[in-house]
DNA sequence: GATTGACTTAACATTAATGTTATATAACAA
DNA sequence: TTGTTATATAACATTAATGTTAAGTCAATC
């Protein structure tokens, strides 16, 4: 479950939240999107770009026109994220006393790189 | 389901995910968070304090320390919000050809202010 | 084949995020 | 009381994100 934060990153927008919302609905076009935000077109586009470099979205293209589409692997991605970490706090506090009885070694992990 | 993107925004930066994930282990103090990372103690601190707005942990007081834990609430919003979307979108695939024959009327919203 | 429509890309300004060091506060230990 | 530990806050520099307008591409249409 790595680089999550990418895809955080991509949802950290509310203009983009918004678009992804949109989606639910199915597939739009780029001036479909944009039309009901008071922001320019281009910036639209690059929204929709970074939701696509998260794989939030898809495109496809249909002439001159590049319809969107929501993506459901990376929702899911999400959603096992968030479940895997409400599942492990479970898990380790319902054993807190074997926990405390029987403490087992601690990772010894080094962040040194943000990036990963 | 509003203001997501907030909470998203906690969890943009790589640096809050991995605290995120040590907590899913238990409460830990803001030196034992700190520990791993190769960055200031200032700076875990503010991150910390991005979590705690973003309603995705918790802080008690313990004399002078301030020991941190994961609040699952955040985590389970984050999870509907995905679900939410994912179904959403399943139900309109599914009754697409029912939708194509009958289009309802799409909802006016104008997104006007990006803070909402 | 020239124009219009649907985008994308580039260049730029502004603002916000993230890190650093220095300093403040409050509890604890000696 | 004095020093040390745990944490927070302030001031600052750097970088990245977001929006804007202008220009470029490619398909559709007149």
């Amino acid at each position: 479950m790595k680089k999550m934060h990418r895809t955080f990153a991509a949802l950290s927008d509310p203009t983009r939240c918004a678009i992804l919302e949109m989606l639910a609905d199915g597939e739009k076009t780029v001036m479909d999107i944009a039309a009901p935000f008071a922001m320019s077109q281009p910036a639209i586009s690059r929204h929709l770009k970074v939701l696509e470099d998260a794989a939030l979205i898809t495109r496809r293209v249909d002439g001159a026109k590049r319809p969107c589409a929501l993506s459901p692997a990376g929702l899911e991605q999400l959603e096992q994220w968030a479940t895997k970490l409400r599942m492990t706090l479970a898990r380790n506090y319902d054993r807190l006393d074997a926990v405390l009885a029987a403490m087992p070694p601690v990772e010894e992990v080094h962040y040194d790189d943000p990036e990963n």
